[in-house]
DNA sequence: CGGTTTTGACCGGCGC
DNA sequence: GCGCCGGTCAAAACCG
């Protein structure tokens, strides 16, 4: 605007003057209209774009009611499938209806369960376990009106957790201390010398919740007194600290794993996942049990899990220890005619090595790392204090040649074991829709959890990112800032995780930091 | 003092 | 019916 006034004035002497004012006026003129149709074109694109965001928007929007209701119809189809499973495993049960009324995978379901006792509808002892359920669990069969009124997918819940509950979870794993540290609260009730192994075993309850129906049994092995046999019974009715959202997802998912196909590998025992849609996870789960079913069950001689279905995750690094002690890794057939389903994964591998007392050596802080442990940084992270893990954890770890090395070894494990890939991604998924359990952010542990899920998933050596913001987490009343990096980090303290705080997702880290 | 551990007693299932 | 066995109970001891 000034430079028009400017001419004007100033070519008021000749017509030569006027000729370039009026041009040089015309120039700005054009220069105002081209600003201003600039301006318009910008007002367009953004509209244009708006409009285009929209479109996505809306597409988004159809895709998603469109995966919903795919979720939906795979969710009839996984129940459908299941009462079909009980039909035909039990045609004869009455309970079995065309209604909504749930089937219980029956993890329990065994050649024993099917025997005189269940027969005779006598109170058996698993019977009475199972209405004893009834006050905090979900009873399959009942027809309560709430039942009714529940929705599918707490259907699933429950029905997944009185699965759970009958299966049980071993853990082997190198520990020197008497208990590993899953970061639960336990108390001991109790300890028996069992049959054929002269290392006592001790019973313990969750004592987070005083209802919690959770139990462990932890036992030495006999042969092997390093390693720490930890078995695992039901399924916590309370939100976890964050810490032992690991274990528990851990075991929750080796659970489903075992329920959703081991019976696979046992002829002649009930099968409750037979023709499970094939676009559901489970199939994805159950035919990578069932490779592991036909190749590394193994029956636990530990008559301790006898009555249950268990499976078993070795965490022990010496296979040959691992075959010496009676668990034949690879062996097909079994000392004696197992009543129930077993189940190994082995996480073991000769070029790698997991450390023995990654849940801690006594110490409910030490390996696992504390919920309530603020703003952990990535240095205590990666170098945790030589206090927090026995002299043979260190040993061996001085055995590994280094970080890459182990990350190298962990991702030729996960690429050779498909089966394990799932169990991670499960645990993972577990841990994540359990986010609320665990008072955590869901978006975000969503997103460490499906980044980590597709880490694994491809194990390949990409990197993944991590919000490395902390968010606010609370804790049986303790609030507490939870360090998201520590989060994605605690997730290598899971036992599926190859919980070593030393060689696990280094890339991770690194990558936080370059990012 | 409250919570945990210890330990002998007890209970129920199972095989003989 | 009896004994064995796994699992649980509960009182006493222990501990921080």
């Amino acid at each position: 605007m000034q430079g028009t006034r400017k001419s004007s004035i100033s070519g008021t002497g000749s017509s030569a003057n006027e000729e370039n004012s009026i041009s040089e006026s015309v120039s700005h003129e054009e220069k105002y209209c081209s600003k201003e149709a600039m301006k318009e074109d910008e007002v367009e694109s953004t509209k244009a774009k708006m409009t285009g965001m929209r479109e996505e928007n809306t597409r988004l929007k159809m895709l998603l009611q469109q995966i919903e209701k795919d979720y939906k119809t795979l969710q009839m189809q996984f129940f459908d499938i299941l009462r079909q499973a009980r039909k035909d495993n039990n045609p004869t049960d009455p309970t079995i209806g065309e209604d909504t009324e749930l089937v219980s995978l029956r993890l329990g379901t065994s050649s024993r369960n099917q025997s005189k006792k269940e027969e005779n509808n006598t109170s058996s002892r698993e019977e009475n376990e199972e209405l004893k359920l009834g006050s905090d669990d979900y009873i399959p069969g009942s027809k309560t009106d709430t039942m009714e009124l529940k929705t599918l997918r707490s259907e699933e819940d429950e029905l997944s957790q009185t699965s759970v509950k009958r299966a049980r979870v071993s853990v082997r794993a190198r520990c020197e201390t008497t208990t590993m540290n899953d970061g639960c609260q336990w108390r001991k009730y109790g300890q028996k010398i069992s049959k054929g192994n002269p290392c006592p075993r001790a019973y313990y309850r969750c004592t987070v919740s005083p209802a919690c129906p959770v139990r462990k049994q932890v036992q030495r092995c006999a042969e092997d007194t390093s390693i720490l046999i930890t078995t695992y019974e039901g399924t916590h009715n309370h939100p976890l600290p964050i810490s032992a959202t690991a274990m528990a997802s851990t075991t929750s998912a080796a659970a489903s794993m075992l329920l959703s196909g081991s019976s696979n590998s046992q002829p002649g025992l009930v099968s409750s996942s037979a023709n499970v849609d094939p676009t559901s996870n489970l199939r994805v789960l159950k035919s990578n049990l069932s490779d592991i079913s036909q190749a590394r069950s193994f029956y636990l001689p530990n008559s301790s899990t006898a009555p249950f279905p268990t499976i078993i995750l070795d965490l022990t690094t010496n296979p040959s220890t691992t075959a010496s002690s009676g668990f034949s890794m690879f062996s097909s057939s079994f000392k004696s005619t197992p009543r129930v389903p077993s189940t190994s994964l082995s996480f073991s591998s000769s070029e790698s090595y997991m450390p023995p007392t990654v849940w801690g050596n006594g110490d409910l802080n030490c390996g696992i790392f504390p919920y309530n442990n603020n703003h952990v940084s990535s240095s205590q992270l990666k170098r945790p204090s030589q206090e927090q893990y026995s002299q043979s954890y260190l040993e061996k770890l001085n055995q590994a040649s280094s970080q890459e090395a182990l990350t190298e070894t962990l991702t030729k494990v996960l690429k050779s074991d498909p089966s394990l890939q799932s169990v991670i991604t499960t645990a993972i998924s577990s841990m994540v829709a359990n986010g609320s359990a665990a008072q955590v952010n869901n978006d975000k542990g969503k997103n460490i959890g499906q980044k980590w899920g597709e880490h694994i998933q491809a194990t390949s050596s990409n990197p993944l990112t991590s919000d490395d913001k902390g968010c606010a987490s609370s804790y049986l009343g303790k609030s507490t800032s939870l360090n998201w990096k520590t989060g994605s980090l605690w997730m290598q303290q899971s036992p599926l995780a190859f919980s070593n705080p030393q060689s696990s997702l280094p890339a991770v880290e690194n990558q936080d930091q370059t990012d």
